[in-house]
DNA sequence: GCAGCAAGGTTACC
DNA sequence: ACGGGTAACCTTGCTGC
């Protein structure tokens, strides 16, 4: 029976039938019904030719590789037929055989029985099957279409696929069309997580497992019985197994989603399973969740999409959160103003003595929390979607240099072009060998403190150069004349003139990003924002992904002359500024600061536009802010002033902190917060006055002991194995110390410890280190020395006060009282 | 045993 | 393997006396 639907693609997934490739892809009709809609599409890859082969040839090569037969996996595949087509390559025209084949994983012998004496390059073998359909039948994820197509029940074709989906509808698809109308869409989102009484996966029994949904709340749990309404109680850890699989087959999402669930709760729930001997059948289709390896797990769930937050956000957003880890109680605090339960597990189960009823609450104030993060993302999650046109699952877990990528990938066809490969081992080994290029131009500043001081900044301003100069693979020339120059090793570099692809789409996103913006600060609304934030992020990723040694369009040159053409603006806009006599105080890659001194702030906007008169292309030089005052500093070693070390205030009173100890986690809290008063105290005075004063009480607590010790932790992770560290700083003694006393140890981790007094005279600093936990006194002279002192001292050295006499207690009466 | 320096290491800035 | 380079500043570890 044919039938017409509304639907939207959420999970694209593929098999094989017959020796062919079908897509099977999964969304919600208009109706809210969950589909699966089997499609196919044609499966090629290029051959290109080498340049000047006559018709004839051509015809002969064709007809050699239309012969091709290769039988592999149980399968007969085959050219079904070539086509020759004028296509762009690099940018560069180029004459191509479209080679037709059966199935996407039998690309790669029949390309290999391709004779190669007038072929140049064979291409487009290592784009994914779903990629591939997405690109050819234009059913991109996260758009509303109307699918017309037979209705699949109990037929007999595909295997009988339909019976053994668990969708409402199963239809095989005739027509495709994009709607007008795109209404809004809210997924059905789960949020889950699991609670353990071992670290190791699989090692220790799933104590609980708490579901969210939308008005939905449960705990199950095969321990202690509660009269909780939202906890429900299973015989054992199998039953609670079984009970979890049914919970998700009867809210039926289309997001399943957990917080670091890729590398714990998901191989977890799935390794316990198998203890069980049962089957963790949550896919549609009933299948486990498979997993791919790597470098990082990732987990899979036929017909739902499996989100692991904490991938995302780090991924997309870590850099612009002020948390200092990225765990769910920091970030869930930060975005949410909320906090996990203070409630600690592996504490509670050592002790023995167990409040289960605390603990259900905790377990599902965690999914809780999960499914407020995987809401608020949501906008996000969506947009990204749609402009790079991967689906959702990729989306969810692909860094910024793959998104760039892959929204190239998506609009090749634009340009009539064939995608350039992935580079190979070699090549990648090759590029990594390659030398490293100089980069941005940091102003050497003059410690002091400064006022009535204007921030300017490039907007996106490695992205406008690689616009405005057309920096890139296909674009970069021999030719010299009628080019830009740009720079790599010493050696001028030549790009075209004529615009380049990836220049192009890279404007395209600058320009999306800006309106956008500008739609938003008309219309502030979640979607506008994450539309507008989506496209900057984008747009950012385009110059590190050029010299990203894994990507198919890499160009070290391009990236090279991206910093050499920032530098050499940034200098110039240095220059102007002084040429109009201001006080140019500092710079860093793309911004500048000046203090207006007996200028005014109109005057300042003046120079402004003049400098972006001369700018090229798109190239603009923006107006940051005015803060009212600013303080630069020392270095510790030599009198020059210090980089990426500043603070400022602006007029609203409001302080800015850049490159200081206050905002460097691997800093005790005393040092930082000293710190941070210091710097607030002598920003709003003016002076230093009260901020000593405040350091002389900081002083003379340490030296009496009483100072807590939670503000003398210092924290710092751990980058790699133990045994991989050439030396042990004291992170890693101490790191050695909890894997000794059974604590979980683990790569990321943040270890914390203090440094105690020691019988030893000259202990090195790790021989003092002690565990939160171990007692011991504190070393006063170490936090006085090596936390508080190089915190504070250079910043009192900017009013000539030496803060070193005064912490050995000499008496230097001079400047202190009055 | 100690000073001086290079290397190892972490985290920030943009 | 899953953007880039620039920079500060700690501790360890080695060399040479």
């Amino acid at each position: 029976m044919a039938i017409s639907i509304n639907l939207i693609p959420i999970d694209y997934d593929y098999f094989d039938y017959q020796g062919r490739n079908y897509a099977k892809i999964v969304g919600r009709t208009d109706k809210g019904k969950k589909a699966c809609i089997i499609d196919t599409c044609d499966i090629y890859f290029w051959a290109i030719l080498k340049p000047k082969i006559s018709e004839k040839k051509i015809k002969q090569i064709q007809s050699k590789i239309e012969k091709i037969q290769v039988n592999k996996a149980g399968r007969n595949s085959r050219v079904l037929k070539t086509e020759i087509h004028n296509k762009n390559f690099l940018g560069k025209p180029v004459k191509a055989i479209k080679i037709f084949v059966t199935n996407c994983k039998d690309i790669h012998e029949i390309s290999h029985e391709i004779p190669m004496k007038y072929i140049d390059k064979r291409r487009e073998k290592d784009l994914k099957f779903i990629t591939k359909y997405i690109i050819e039948k234009k059913l991109k994820p996260l758009k509303w279409y109307k699918i017309e197509g037979e209705v699949l029940n109990n037929s007999q074709k595909f295997g009988g696929i339909d019976n053994s989906i668990d969708t409402e509808i199963c239809l095989e698809v005739d027509k495709i069309s994009e709607l007008q109308k795109q209404p809004e869409f809210k997924p059905k989102i789960l949020a889950y997580d699991i609670e353990t009484n071992e670290f190791e996966i699989g090692k220790g029994e799933i104590l609980m497992i708490s579901l969210v949904g939308k008005d939905f709340k449960k705990v199950l749990t095969w321990k202690k019985k509660s009269n909780k309404s939202f906890v429900k109680n299973y015989k054992d850890e199998a039953d609670m197994l079984e009970g979890f699989i049914k919970e998700i087959k009867n809210y039926n999402p289309d997001i399943l989603t957990g917080y670091f669930s890729d590398g714990f709760d998901l191989p977890y729930l799935r390794a316990r399973a198998e203890k069980n001997k049962m089957k963790l059948s949550i896919g549609i289709d009933n299948s486990q969740p498979s997993f791919s390896r790597g470098a990082l797990t990732t987990g899979k769930i036929k017909g739902i999409i499996h989100i692991d937050l904490l991938r995302f956000i780090r991924n997309a957003y870590s850099q612009y959160l002020q948390s200092e880890t990225l765990s769910l109680n920091e970030v869930s605090n930060e975005l949410l103003g909320e906090k996990k339960h203070d409630f600690n597990p592996f504490e509670t189960l050592k002790k023995g003595e167990v409040d289960w009823q605390e603990f259900y609450e905790y377990n599902l104030q965690d999914s809780l929390l999960t499914y407020k993060l995987a809401e608020k993302f949501w906008p996000d999650l969506l947009e990204f979607t749609k402009i790079i046109q991967e689906p959702l699952f990729e989306i969810s877990r692909n860094t910024m240099a793959s998104n760039f990528e892959d929204f190239a990938i998506h609009n090749l066809n634009k340009f009539n072009e064939i995608a350039e490969k992935r580079p190979i081992h070699e090549e990648i080994g090759k590029r990594r060998m390659q030398k490293k290029y100089e980069g941005a131009f940091v102003f050497q500043p003059t410690p002091g403190l400064y006022e009535n001081i204007v921030f300017f900044d490039f907007s996106s301003m490695y992205g406008s150069i690689i616009v405005s100069y057309n920096l890139s693979l296909p674009t970069k020339t021999k030719e010299k004349k009628n080019t830009h120059q740009g720079e790599y090793n010493g050696k001028k570099t030549y790009f075209e003139k004529k615009q380049g692809f990836i220049p192009e789409l890279l404007n395209e996103i600058i320009k999306k990003r800006r309106e956008a913006k500008k739609a938003y600060n008309e219309n502030p609304t979640p979607i506008l924002k994450a539309r507008s934030n989506a496209f900057k992020l984008i747009a950012n990723a385009a110059y590190g992904y050029q010299g990203f040694f894994g990507a198919r369009y890499y160009c070290i040159e391009a990236a090279s002359s991206t910093a050499y053409f920032a530098r050499k603006h940034i200098k110039q806009a240095i220059k102007e500024f002084k040429k109009e006599s201001f006080k140019v105080i500092y710079s860093d890659t793309d911004s500048i600061a000046i203090e207006l001194e007996n200028k005014t702030k109109s005057q300042a906007l003046k120079t402004l536009k003049k400098i972006n008169n001369q700018l090229p292309g798109i190239m603009e030089l923006d107006l940051e802010g005015f803060f009212k005052r600013g303080i630069w500093v020392t270095k510790r070693t030599g009198e020059f002033g210090a980089k990426k070390k500043y603070a400022l205030i602006n007029e609203k009173n409001k302080i800015k902190i850049r490159g200081f100890e206050t905002v460097r986690r691997d800093w005790c809290k005393l040092a930082r917060e000293t710190q941070n008063k210091v710097l607030k105290l002598i920003l709003t005075k003016g002076n230093e006055k009260q901020a000593l004063e405040y350091s002389k009480e900081i002083i003379k607590k340490i030296k009496e002991r009483k100072i807590p010790l939670n503000q003398l932790l210092i924290r710092t992770q751990l980058k790699k194995p133990i045994e991989e560290y050439k030396s042990i700083p004291p992170h890693v003694l101490i790191a050695k110390k909890m894997k000794e006393m059974n604590m979980p140890v683990d790569i990321g981790m943040l270890i914390e410890y203090y440094i105690a007094e020691s019988e030893k005279k000259r202990a090195l600093v790790r021989d003092r280190a002690k565990l939160p936990t171990e007692s011991g006194k504190y070393d006063i002279n170490y936090y006085l020395n090596n936390q508080i002192l190089p915190a504070i001292e250079n910043i009192f050295k900017v009013f000539d006060i030496d803060l070193k006499e005064l912490i050995e207690g000499k008496k230097q009466m001079k400047i202190l009282d009055f």
